[in-house]
RNA sequence: GCCCUCGUAGCUCAGCGGAUAGAGCACCGGCCUCCGGAGCCGGGUGCGCAGGUUCGAGUCCUGCCGGGGGCGCCA
């Protein structure tokens, strides 16, 4: 059992005795931010003082007492502080016994605590219309979403990642009529896609006169590139679903089938409407326009209902961008509508990136394209850039400042440490210097305070990921990697591995402690999807 | 007009209702006899405004101000 468990219950054990009933699994614990408060810090007393009738300090002072009657393994001290913490000072073991841990469980083990238990969880994003280049806020949400899915499969999910390709309706006539003016020489029509990207395609375009089928070639050629771009910077999808399939495969009209059967539709104007006012909806949606054609709507309620009533996900996760966040009452309420509970599915709206001063949109050409951004700043910076905050907060990019800052980036500064590790690698290799087993290394000897600080950051790493699971929040996994990395350039300047006057047992003691750090931050530069380099 | 969302240091951003609100960048000053100086160390009078809930509010509620987004038989 782990320390952080251990103490859970000792403290519960504790309240027992002061006549408080409390579950462990609900005692508070926290590693707190300064070290002055202790390795461990519990707001129980707080918490708890009402429910006791007394006040949080002297409900402290009570546990406080009882727990020095029975210290929990490697606990030191127990101090009250402030309006009724209790901090918990531990000797050092408890941070070997976490080393023993991450170097035994390793990148595949360490750090992957079991919270989905197997729920199969879908997640959808990207997708992005087939009708341009992926834009730099595609690639942003994109990163976001697969880090969410390696980060969620590593907390205990089953995770699927689709990419829904809207390759159907009014937008592929509108794409092939582009196409065909470009062809022509003429003008782009009204509501065409101006992008020069469809100048090159249409130059390439030997098909005859027809719109459709224009539409098809293009889509097709622009969807490639999307794959393509979308590998570049480690953007996976384990399946790519088409609009136009579900269309054709009359899952469409089963679905408004259904809800007709329900009672949630109506026929006004010559449309097929959908009740979805019924539903927490502003207003009520049109499913087929009196020209036949389903609505943007039906085929992704339709998509929707595959996910939920026939592939039976148990939980559906769509990563949107704020411009598309119009669209999410309608969805919830359709999806309501064909008796889905709608807390089985959650919408992440992502806040828009922006480019210094002007908007993108793919129609009217003017867009920064990912590509763009991935040849001026790199890959992996593309990457961890779109990873470092919250997707709840709007960014502003400015691509000259990133670019000159870029050996400034922290992917550097990141990736630096691991090369670093790698390179003390090479360096034992040289000198002749082979790490005895863990048995046989003398831990206790880490007690430099770089040491201790690098080695309480490898103990977060299990709980950062499970935050940054249930959170939803993958930009969590690049704070922790940063903070590590920052400790671990600490270490390094600072305690010499083999250096000319350090003992041989504390050399092994510290390749024990490179591996760890070597560890972390290979599990979560993979989490994030950014290459850990053995050179830079 | 209505709805959503964001507002924290010069800039980019952290901060599960708890302790003295933190990082990075930029700027200034230090540190190379040994494993990579893309590093380390030091330098900080900031929570948009006003109320409310609470023992305690950057965090929750209401209003206002400001930025972004949305409100189609487009997708």
């Amino acid at each position: 059992m782990g320390v952080q468990q251990e103490l859970k219950e000792a403290i519960a054990t504790g309240l027992e005795g002061l006549g408080i009933d409390l579950p462990a699994g609900e005692v508070h614990l926290e590693r707190p931010q300064r070290l002055e408060h202790g390795d461990w810090s519990s707001n129980v007393a707080l918490a708890q003082a009402k429910r006791a009738g007394r006040k949080p300090r002297e409900l402290a002072e009570a546990l406080a007492g009882s727990l020095k009657g029975a210290p929990p393994r490697f606990v030191e001290q127990v101090e009250i502080a402030g309006p009724g913490f209790l901090n918990f000072r531990l000797g050092p073991g408890w941070l070997y016994e976490v080393l023993r841990e991450v170097v035994t469980e390793g990148e595949g083990g360490f750090a992957s605590p079991d919270l989905g238990s197997g729920e199969r969880v879908q997640i959808e994003y990207v997708s992005a219309n087939p009708t341009g280049p992926l834009t730099a806020g595609n690639g942003w949400f994109g990163s976001y979403g697969d880090s969410l899915g390696r980060i969620m499969a590593r907390a205990g999910w089953q995770v699927h990642r689709e990419y829904y390709v809207n390759d159907t309706g009014g937008q592929m006539r509108a794409l092939g009529e582009s196409l065909l003016a470009r062809r022509r020489g003429e003008p782009v029509p009204e509501g065409g896609y101006q992008g020069e990207y469809l100048a090159d395609l249409a130059a390439g375009y030997e098909g005859p006169e027809d719109v459709l089928e224009a539409g098809r070639y293009a889509s097709e050629r622009i969807l490639a590139n999307i794959k393509t771009t979308l590998a570049r910077i480690g953007i996976h999808f384990d399946e790519w679903y088409s609009q136009a399939s579900i269309e054709e495969s009359g899952q469409v009209a089963d679905t408004i089938e259904l809800l007709r059967k329900k009672g949630h539709v109506y026929d006004q104007d010559g449309a097929v409407w959908l009740r979805s006012t019924d539903f927490g909806d502003g207003r009520d949606r049109v499913l087929v326009k009196s020209n036949g054609d389903p609505t943007y709507l039906a085929g992704d309620l339709a998509y929707h209902r595959d996910k939920f009533l026939i592939r039976n996900f148990e939980r559906v996760i769509d990563v949107f961008g704020a411009d598309h966040h119009g669209q999410v009452a309608s969805l919830r309420a359709g999806v309501a509508a064909l008796g889905v509970d709608p807390d089985r599915l959650e919408v992440r709206i992502g806040q828009l990136v922006s480019l210094v001063g002007q908007r993108m949109s793919k129609r009217s050409g003017h867009f920064v394209p990912l590509e763009f951004l991935i040849d001026e700043l790199g890959a992996d910076a593309t990457r961890l850039m779109s990873l470092v905050s919250s997707i709840d907060q709007a960014t502003t990019l400015d691509i000259d400042a990133a670019k000159s800052q870029s050996m400034e980036n922290p992917v550097y500064y990141v990736q630096y440490a691991h090369a670093r590790i790698a390179s003390i690698g090479r360096v034992a290799s040289e000198r002749g210097v082979t790490r005895v087993g863990l048995d046989d290394a003398n831990l206790a000897l880490l007690v430099h305070p770089r040491e201790l600080d690098l080695l309480r950051r490898l103990a977060d790493l299990p709980r950062v990921v499970a935050e940054a699971a249930t959170e939803r929040a993958p930009y969590k996994v690049t704070s922790w990697a940063r903070a590590l990395a920052g400790e671990f350039h600490g270490f390094y300047h600072d305690c010499y591995v083999m250096g000319t006057d350090v003992p041989s047992e504390l050399t092994q003691a510290r390749l024990w402690l490179v591996e760890g750090a070597r560890v972390g931050l290979a599990i979560s530069l993979d989490l994030l999807g950014v290459q850990a380099p053995e050179e830079m």
